[in-house]
DNA sequence: CCTGGACTTGACGTCAGCGTGAAGGTTTAC
DNA sequence: GTAAACCTTCACGCTGACGTCAAGTCCAGG
């Protein structure tokens, strides 16, 4: 099923201008026909809709290399090869530690805005009323304990 | 204790020309000594402290401006300000999504790899038909991973 | 006086993945 | 026959947070 640029990004969900920047990166290189205009058959969509797959996933285009040379290869998936599989691992590894960095930092968020909403509370009697019962008054510094 | 670019710079542990950065956003304006050369006192290095230390946990420098503010208007936190607070509120949501993001697309990595390597250690000993690999999600709408 | 280090402004480069136009050639539909 | 719709190649723009020259200024030590 011969296609041009047009029908080929309308078929993947993406534009005309995407397909020539993976043409130029050497991702997704197209014939041509005698006028200049580039063709891609069902083979090329394969490949793309395993470029955009992987893309969701938060690939790199590069990423997507081994995969596309994979099914270029004449293998039945893109993860059918060594390299493939290396960088899936390579990126769980990747999403793991973004997941842990992520979750420390929200853990220390949160307990900056718990400590500010707590002198906010503490420092401007006029908003809301305390929560605590020894919650401490406006103009003296005292420390309550925490009963 | 006045200083001049460098020696904030170094007690800061960044760079000459982040400082410039930084004025050019507005966000750290410099007063000028009789020769044209920035200096800087004690509570600009605060307010940089501030800064770096949003910066580290992932806020964009924009997200910064409440905090420094509210130093600058002279209360005794960055986070004493309602401005500030609602930053923390917003980038502990955003937070909360992309980890949620981030899980989701890990536990999809991780079946495509425990599947690929199935797959593989299958496909050498013998040769059973492979079934369509790749199922790609009906949307496209990406994200980049961490901010 | 001269050298070297710290300082100044200006402006372009980096990374990723395209978006958006300009200026023009080709094909298709009516 | 002509206008719409498609295609082509440049080539700059965008986001963020700076890095990296380049050319010139300022000041202290020897």
């Amino acid at each position: 099923m011969a296609m041009r640029i047009g029908e080929l990004a309308r078929q993947a969900g993406t534009t005309t201008r995407t397909l020539r920047h993976y043409e130029e990166l050497g991702l997704l290189p197209a014939r041509r026909t005698g006028n200049g205009y580039r063709t891609y058959d069902d083979g090329d969509l394969r490949l793309l809709q395993q470029i955009r797959t992987l893309q969701d996933f938060g690939f790199g285009l590069e990423e997507t290399r081994p995969f596309v040379d994979c099914l270029r290869a004449g293998h039945p998936a893109g993860d059918s090869c060594p390299a493939s599989l290396d960088v899936y691992r390579r990126k769980l590894a990747e999403l793991d530690e973004c997941i842990a960095d992520l979750q420390r930092i929200r853990a220390e968020v949160g307990s900056q805005l718990a400590r500010a909403e707590l002198e906010a509370a503490a420092d401007v009697p006029g908003g809301p009323p305390p929560l605590c019962a020894f919650a401490p008054p406006p103009e003296h510094e005292r420390e309550t304990g925490t009963p």
